[in-house]
DNA sequence: CCTTGACTTAGAGTACACTCCAACCCCTAG
DNA sequence: CTAGGGGTTGGAGTGTACTCTAAGTCAAGG
């Protein structure tokens, strides 16, 4: 599969794509004689599971890291699953923080919509004095 | 209050709060007869507001855009309604993607453990040749 | 009086993750 | 044989959101 292909199926940029590659984030493409990237179809599982990682907010340097532990082999797959451990518990606090403000936002779009109906409510915001103008 | 007492209440860094002054996130606060920064303690709503909105990944640019709505009126309640139930519902698809990622990194650890166990598995995984050595 | 520490400014620097550019090469269809 | 549409490279540029620096001013305690 030559890079064109790999960026229709996996959703990344030719460019995003060699520049994963350049930091380790893939491995190195082998080559058609010519010089051109030929990726094997199973680079695209790497790829979905990177795209669910930077989903999940993790940096590209703990990629990088999960991949080097990866190549080393079995002797790493503790640290790898500690890894996943410890990142699945951030993901999960991230969303539970994300639902409390949703709460709050359904709250605050519920008072909207009242205070729409209503016409006019003075008092529910604090009155904040902006500055007039851009910003320097 | 100062802006030493602001960091601490708000948790925002004092560069930070005049960061925000400075683009237009925060009101222009008074100043005290020495020219230092003397805030009324009802910014700290708007700081926390502002917090969440960043916790769910708002852009300042949108958020700069709500507090225009906001300085402008009751006119533009309407329009601040509809802002924060657009963002709602990106935050409620994200949280949706963010779960669905939870569960492939539940059952990848899952796998993981028990590889651990079985003490070799070779055909968990695809074999990819990574890049030996650093980026350049 | 002097030091300490909090405050002030404009503007430069940082981190992250791309994203694009210039200038080139190579294959295939008309 | 030539035009078009792929591919290649190193390195520069972008956007977001801070974060820090330099060079000061100011107020209060010892």
């Amino acid at each position: 599969m030559k890079i064109g292909e790999l960026t229709k199926r996996s959703g990344l940029s030719a460019h995003t794509l060699r520049y994963y590659e350049r930091i380790g984030l893939l491995p190195v493409a082998d080559r058609s004689a010519s010089g051109h990237r030929d990726y094997d179809a199973a680079i695209l599982v790497w790829i979905e599971f990177l795209d669910r990682m930077k989903t999940t907010g993790m940096p590209i340097r703990e990629m990088l890291r999960y991949a080097a532990l990866r190549e080393t082999g079995d002797a790493t797959i503790d640290a790898r699953r500690e890894l996943l451990e410890t990142h699945r518990d951030k993901v999960r606090a991230h969303v539970a923080e994300l639902q409390a403000c949703l709460a709050v936002l359904d709250t605050k779009i519920a008072g909207y919509a009242g205070a729409s109906q209503v016409e006019t409510t003075h008092d529910a915001e604090h009155p904040l004095r902006f500055r007039i103008g851009k910003a320097r």
